[in-house]
This record gives C-alpha cells, sequence and structure tokens, in this order.
DNA sequence: GGCGCACACAAACCTAGGTATGAGCTCGAC
DNA sequence: GTCGAGCTCATACCTAGGTTTGTGTGCGCC
C-alpha cells in the first residue's frame, strides 16, 4: 500500500481524479474518453482487464467505469479479481445486454451503479462522480488510518500488550499484575507507547486502538 | 424506540424473526407464506403498504418481503417512505416485470436482494436468511448504543460540556479554563459524568462518546 | 566480543485524577 | 416561601499517572 500521508504532509495533490475506463470496443472507449475529460478529469483507457493489472495507478483519487463483457473473463468476476487484490477503486458498470441478477451481484458487490447501454452522458457523469466522492472518502480514512497503523507497528511485543490492557480500562497496577511486571515497568511501557503511537492523552490512545481494532484476544 | 436492552437485561427471546410479507395477489402471499414458515420463521401478510405502516410491529429480528408493483404506490417509493419512518427492517424485494434501473435503485437504497418472479423457493429463503441476520446486527447493535443514549440525557448542560472536553483529551485544569471554572468543580461534574454514563473507565468514556458521536462543536 | 535493543526494575519526584465534607448561590416548582 | 436541583468552590486527603536517572540481563547481529 501507498502511504503519501506520512511521507508529503500535505502536497495538496493538484491533479484530478483518475477515470479508468475498460472496454473492449475502442469506440466506446474513445467515446468515453472524450466525455469524461471535457469535466476535468484524466483518463485512463484499457482494451482488457489483463492490462489494467500490470501498471500501478497513479495515487489520486479515482474510479473504474467497466464494461460486464470483458474479453476473456465478465466484468464481474473481474470485480471480484480485483478486490481480492486489494483494488478498492469504486466501480461504475456499463452493459448491452444486462439482466437483474447480474445488477444484484454488482450492486451487492458494491458497484456504484450499473447503468444500460445506451445511457446518457449525464447519467455516466453523475455516476462517476459519485463514485470519486465515494473513492475521495475511503481514501481519508483509509490516509487516517495508515500513519497510526505503521506506528503501531513500531511497537515492541510487550509494548502491545501493555497497550491493550490499558486501553481497557486497566490501571497500571493491574496491568502489571496480568503480565506479571512491576508496576514501573508498565508506566515505562505505557510512555514509550504514547510517544510511539504520537498521542498525548490516554482519550487519543483510545480513539486510535479502537480505529486499528485493537482488543483483548 | 423500544429500549428492550434496559428493561429486560436478557429475555433470551425465544420468538422466531418475523418476515413481513407485502404483495397484492393473495395467492403469492399464501405461496411464500408457506414456504417462509416451513423454516420456521413467523410471518405477517399485507396487502397493501398502507396496512403495514398502521400496526406497530413486535420487537424481534425481521425483513419484509415487498413487491416492486403495489396498489396505490411503488415498492421503491414505499421503501424510501420506511426509511424516512425510521423502520430499518431490510427489504427483499421481488417483481415480475422489473429492469436494471429499478434494480439499481433498490440497491443504492440498501434493499438485499432483488428477485423476478419466478424466482426458486431456495433463492428467496437465502434471501430472506440473510436480510435477518443483517436485521441481527443492526438490532444488537443500536441496543448497546441505546441505555448509552439513555445515560448520555440524563446529563445537565455543564456535565455534557466538561464531558465533550474531557473525552477530547484535555486535562481538568484546561477545562476548567476553557468553561471558566475551577479545577475542583470539574473534577466534581466529571465524577458525575463517570457516575451517570455507567463508566468505570476514561477509556470506557471514550469509547461511549465515539459511540455516541460526541464531539467538540 | 562488542554493539544495539528489548526488557525489567528501583528510587525519587512531580503532576493529575478522584472523593469526601461543607457551604453558598439561583431558579423554577409546588 | 421553601424545597430540590443544578452549579459553584474550598480544604483536605489519597491514589494514579508520568518522567528521570541509573542498573542490570539476555539476545541476535556484524
Amino acid at each position: 500500500m501507498i502511504r503519501q500521508s506520512s511521507v508529503k504532509p500535505a502536497p495538496a495533490s493538484p491533479s484530478p481524479p483518475l477515470v479508468v475506463i475498460v472496454d473492449d470496443d475502442p469506440a466506446v472507449r474513445e467515446s468515453l474518453d472524450s466525455l469524461i475529460r471535457s469535466v476535468g478529469l484524466a483518463t485512463r483507457l484499457f482494451g482488457a482487464p489483463a492490462e489494467l493489472l500490470q501498471g500501478a495507478l497513479p495515487d489520486v483519487p479515482g474510479c473504474i467505469i467497466l464494461d460486464v463483457r470483458l474479453p476473456g473473463i465478465s466484468g464481474l468476476d473481474f470485480q471480484d479479481q480485483l478486490a481480492r487484490q486489494g483494488i478498492a477503486l469504486p466501480i461504475v458498470f456499463m452493459t448491452g445486454h444486462g439482466d437483474i441478477p447480474m445488477t444484484v451481484r454488482a450492486m451487492k458487490a458494491g458497484a456504484v451503479d450499473f447503468l444500460s447501454k445506451p445511457f446518457r452522458d449525464q447519467e455516466m457523469l453523475d455516476a462517476v462522480t459519485s463514485a470519486i466522492e465515494r473513492d475521495r472518502q475511503r481514501r481519508s480514512a483509509t490516509a487516517a488510518l495508515d500513519d497510526q497503523r505503521s506506528a503501531y507497528a513500531t511497537l515492541t511485543a510487550r509494548e502491545r500488550e501493555v497497550m491493550t490492557h490499558v486501553v481497557a480500562g486497566l490501571m497500571n497496577k493491574q496491568v502489571a499484575g496480568m503480565l506479571g511486571l512491576s508496576e514501573i515497568t508498565v508506566k515505562i511501557h505505557r510512555g514509550n507507547v504514547m510517544r510511539k503511537m504520537g498521542v498525548r492523552t490516554l482519550a487519543d490512545l483510545v480513539r486510535t486502538a479502537e480505529a486499528l481494532g485493537v482488543h483483548k484476544p
């Protein structure tokens, strides 16, 4: 996973959101390309899903426009494949011969929209806008978590144990008893946890732990 | 809202989940009724949506099976109406003449499934099972919040102010300065907050506040 | 073998949190 | 008007949290 948040404090990214267009028909690709570009969004075109998996995508908000019928693989299967690979870009489906079960499957799997060809330009733009907004939300949520995750990764095993018990509300002496330590040692670990996790108050630590899903086994 | 959690500690509800069936065709209703009952679920049948809104529903997990074509109102509009009225029962749609836009709209609005008639019994049972499970999750989530909400309601204005600042990580003296109080007064309010909210540690209070969405204005 | 790191602990010291007890004020309800 | 609730604050006392300084052990790595 690319972690720009801890590298660049606030690049105020001027690069526009990216719309990935996957369709085996060049005419459809071109047509969508000019539509999407006309509203100031960047595009990247692919004729087959495999091409998409090869190159890395830039680290900007975006979405995927996917034809259900693709060479070699169903768009719905490709959606699953992307999810398994951790590519969480929102997907807007389009299809010439769709049916209701397809639609249900796509939407259950998290698709933003499912458009039947022919669709109006505005329908597609609305779907894309909504998809990009969803991606923006997801990105800011995961970005916030990302620094916390890497901070948590720097904790030693003992420090994690102490943190777990501390955010559960135990007092230092209780933690000490539970781990077979002296209270002073717990205090030191606890101080290290606070420093490493980059928080100043217990309240912040508890929130961070909640976000990270840190719980007692 | 019915708060059983604080009234009955753990009734271990023996009553089965309830499936509400709304269809204007008596034959369809009867057929679904026997299907659903055959797996041990309770049912309630309605020929028109208005009937559903009149009587109160029992406080058990459940879901709604809704025909898209209903007398007087579209099932999709009825879905919106239910949402606006705070009825959060998951909905399984069925339809004889559905299309993709309908499906998309229903799924976007949170429908669990969208089945085209004719469907196999097992499809409906799977959808209902999934819907009931979703409702169970939602219910346990809101039930846990419910006691906390009512506890929060007993706080005085000052106590809420203090709580807000405390869970933000401020020290008593900082809260005192911010509210123009002495530190000892803050301590007293803080103690009242802990007692009224039914928590023993700051960690618990922070988690409760998070769940309740208590933040600084 | 020495270096760094995690781990453990102690003494000393300071700050923060928490709880009485007691007391004064205001305001709205009965 | 007085009674209760909410709000305020002081003194006193105790516990919990947190840091610094210093000491020591064991482990893996170069």
